[in-house]
DNA sequence: CGATTCTTTCAAAGCGCTTTGGATGCACAG
DNA sequence: CTGTGCATCCAAAGCGCTTTGAAAGAATCG
C-alpha cells in the first residue's frame, strides 16, 4: 500500500492525502478525518526512503560503536545510553542507526554517514584524549552531541558531561574525611576524558590535605570485575596496603570486594570501598542501604538529554553549542567506614 | 556532490558511471578506473534513501528494544550481541535500526518497520511463552530470525539457539556428581523462554538420580546482583540451605557469592556454584582458573551467526527455515567442590 | 449579480538513484 | 561495401514521497 493507491482509493489527490496526514492546514477537517480513517484501515505508513529523499531530512540518529581488536571489550555503559536515547528518538520520529566498526575505520563511519546522507546527526561516545572526531564532524558539518567531552578543548561544540572531577574530589574527601590517608584509585584507561578528570579530582583532593598520591596506588585499565580484583589483591598483599579504595566503576568495585573478603577483611569494616555508579538498569547499586558508598549519575537520563539537545539542534537548525555538566550525588552506603587507627 | 554532478564532471551519462561504481560488466575497465578515482577524490558515496528507494532493498536490518514500564531492565546481553551482529551486518554493507520502545508497542514496531519498508529484516530478541512476534512476522513477511526459540513451537521459522536444557542438566549433573544432593537453581523469570528450558533440564537431572526438586530452592527473576544475593542470603539461613547454587547469570551469581561470604562461608569448598556464563565481554571468567565453573556460550557469537542466516535469507530469498542448535561449553572454575558430608 | 477573496483540491516537478531499452561506434565476416 | 555482432555508452522512466504553482469551487462583499 503506497500513497498512489492509497489516494486512488479515496478518489483524492496524492497531494491532498499527503497533506491531510501531514497535518498540513490546506485541508478540510472532513476529508482529514476521512483520509487518516483510510489510512489506518489499510495499514498505510509513508515509505521512509521514499519520504526522507523528499525532504532531505533521514529522521535518523547515528551511533558509532568501535570494536578495538586487541581488547575486545564492549562498553557495558552503552546498552543504558541507548536505552535512554532511544525512548527519545521514538518519541520524536526519530530512527537510531547503529554503526559497529573496527576503531580504525572509526572516523570513515562517521564519513560515510556525512556523505550517504542516512542521518541527521551523531551522538559521539567516550571522547578521548587527541580525540579527530569532534573536529572531523565539525568540518562535516555534521550536527552533534559529545556524551562527555574533550580534554583540553571544551568549547565550540555540544556537550552533555558529568563534573567526574569534583565528584571524585568529593569522594576522596569522604575517604579523607574518615580518617583513610592510603586511598586507592582504579582508574579507567587514561586516555578516555571521563578517567583524566577523575584522577585530576582524586589528586587535587589528596594534594589540598596534604598527601601525597602514591603511584604504587593509581591504577588503569578496562573496567572490569577481574580488573579490581587483581589489582586490589595485590595493593592489599603489598606491605603498605591501602585502607580505603576509590573505583570508577561498579564492576570494579566488585572485583575489589571480592579481593577484599578473600583476604579475610570485610568491606566497611576493614577496608572502604567508593564508586562511580552509573546507575546502569542491571547493575542497581541495590538494597536499602546501597551496598557501595558511590558517587551516582544516571547513564540513561544523559542519553535522553543527549538525544534531546541533538533533536534541539537538527530541528531548529541552531548551531550555537549547548553544553550541560551535571553534579553525581554521592551516596552513603555499606562499604564506607572511619579509617582503622 | 551526487550522481548528476560526479557524471557532469566526468562527462558521462549517469548510466555509466552508476554501473562503474556498482560492478556492472557493461562497462569498459578503464572508464570503470576513472569513475573509481573520481569517486574517491570527490567523496562521494550514494545517497542511502534514493538507492533504497530504487531498488527496493533497505539494506538495514531492524532490531527491537522493549523497555518494560515496571522493571526498567535493559537487558546486559544485548551489548555484546549487538557487537557481533553488527560486525556482519557492517562487512555486508547493512545497517543497523533500532528501535527502542515501550513493550505494549512491541508489536507495533515490528508493523512499523514492515509498512514504511525501513529495513529488509528484523532479529527476534528474547523469545517468551506465548510470544505473538513470531506469528506476527510470518504474517507481515518479513524476513527475520529469532535469537533464541519459541518454547512450544520451534518450527517454521529461522532461529539460533544454545540447548538452555541440555546445558543446565550437565550443570546440575555435576553438582550431583558432586554429592550434592540441595542445590538451588536461581533463574531468570520463567516466561522467557532459555529460563523454561534452563528449569525444565535442572529439573530433568534431579529426577534422573531420584532427587525432588525443592520448590523452595528454585527462584526466578531478575537476573541482577542484588536479586542473586537476596535469594542466596534467604536460602542459606533457612533450615535446610543448600550446599550448591546454580544461577542463569554471571551477575545472579556474583551475588550469590556475596552472599555466601557473607554467612562466613566460602565460596568452592563450602558452598559450590555453577552459573551460566553468556561471555559477555565487560563481564569475562577471567584469570587462569575461572572464577566460576560454569557453562559457556558466547552471546557475540550467537549475534554474529544469526546477522549471517538473516542475511543470507535475505540475499537469496530463500524462505526455508534454518535452525541452529550450539552446546555450551562446561568450564570447571574454582567455585566447585564435593558436597560436604 | 459580478467581482473578489478564501478554501480546497490537483497536476506535475523534483529528491538521487537504478535499470530498461535503445543508440552508437567499431571490428569482423561475407 | 554491407550486414552482423559486440562492446560501450546514454536518455528516460520509475521508485514513493513532498511541495510548488495553479485551478476550481465556495463564500463574501459592494
Amino acid at each position: 500500500m503506497n500513497l498512489k493507491q492509497l489516494s486512488d482509493i479515496l478518489g483524492l489527490s496524492q497531494t491532498t492525502v499527503s497533506r491531510a496526514l501531514n497535518g498540513y492546514p490546506e485541508v478540510s477537517e472532513k476529508t482529514r478525518i476521512k483520509v487518516q480513517t483510510a489510512a489506518k484501515a489499510h495499514g498505510y505508513a509513508p515509505n521512509t526512503k521514499a519520504k526522507s529523499l523528499a525532504t532531505g531530512r533521514s529522521m535518523a540518529i547515528g551511533h558509532v560503536i568501535p570494536l578495538s581488536q586487541n581488547h575486545e571489550m564492549v562498553n557495558p555503559v552503552f546498552s543504558d545510553f541507548i536505552a535512554g536515547a532511544g525512548e527519545i528518538y521514538s518519541e520524536n520520529g526519530y530512527d537510531m542507526l547503529l554503526s559497529v566498526v573496527k576503531d580504525v575505520d572509526e572516523s570513515q563511519s562517521y564519513r560515510n554517514f556525512a556523505s550517504k546522507r542516512s542521518v541527521d546527526g551523531v551522538i559521539v561516545h567516550g571522547p578521548r584524549a587527541n580525540d579527530p572526531r569532534v573536529k572531523l564532524l565539525l568540518d562535516l558539518g555534521l550536527p552533534f552531541v559529545v556524551h562527555g567531552r574533550m580534554p583540553n578543548d571544551t568549547d565550540g561544540y555540544s556537550w552533555v558531561d558529568m563534573n567526574n572531577k569534583s565528584s571524585f574530589e568529593r569522594a576522596t574527601g569522604l575517604l579523607l574525611d574518615l580518617g583513610h590517608r592510603n586511598i586507592a584509585l582504579l582508574n579507567g584507561v587514561e586516555v578516555m576524558d571521563f578517567a583524566i578528570r577523575r584522577r585530576a579530582g582524586y589528586e587535587a583532593a589528596l594534594i589540598a590535605r596534604g598527601v601525597t598520591p602514591n603511584p604504587a596506588h593509581i591504577t588503569a585499565g578496562d573496567m572490569t570485575e577481574h580488573y579490581g580484583y587483581q589489582n586490589a589483591l595485590e595493593m592489599l598483599r603489598s606491605a603498605t596496603p591501602p585502607t580505603a579504595f576509590l573505583t570508577s566503576s561498579y564492576l570494579i568495585a566488585i572485583g575489589v570486594r571480592r579481593a577484599i573478603s578473600e583476604m579475610g577483611l570485610t568491606m566497611g569494616r576493614d577496608v572502604s570501598v567508593v564508586t562511580h555508579d552509573d546507575d546502569l538498569s542491571y547493575l542497581r547499586n541495590g538494597g536499602n542501604i546501597p551496598l557501595f558508598t558511590a558517587s551516582r549519575s544516571s547513564v540513561r537520563d544523559a542519553g535522553k538529554r543527549c538525544a534531546e539537545v541533538l533533536i534541539n539542534h537538527i530541528k531548529t537548525g541552531d548551531k550555537t553549542p549547548h553544553q550541560e555538566l551535571w553534579e553525581a550525588e554521592l551516596m552513603l552506603g555499606e562499604s564506607t567506614c572511619t579509617a582503622p587507627t
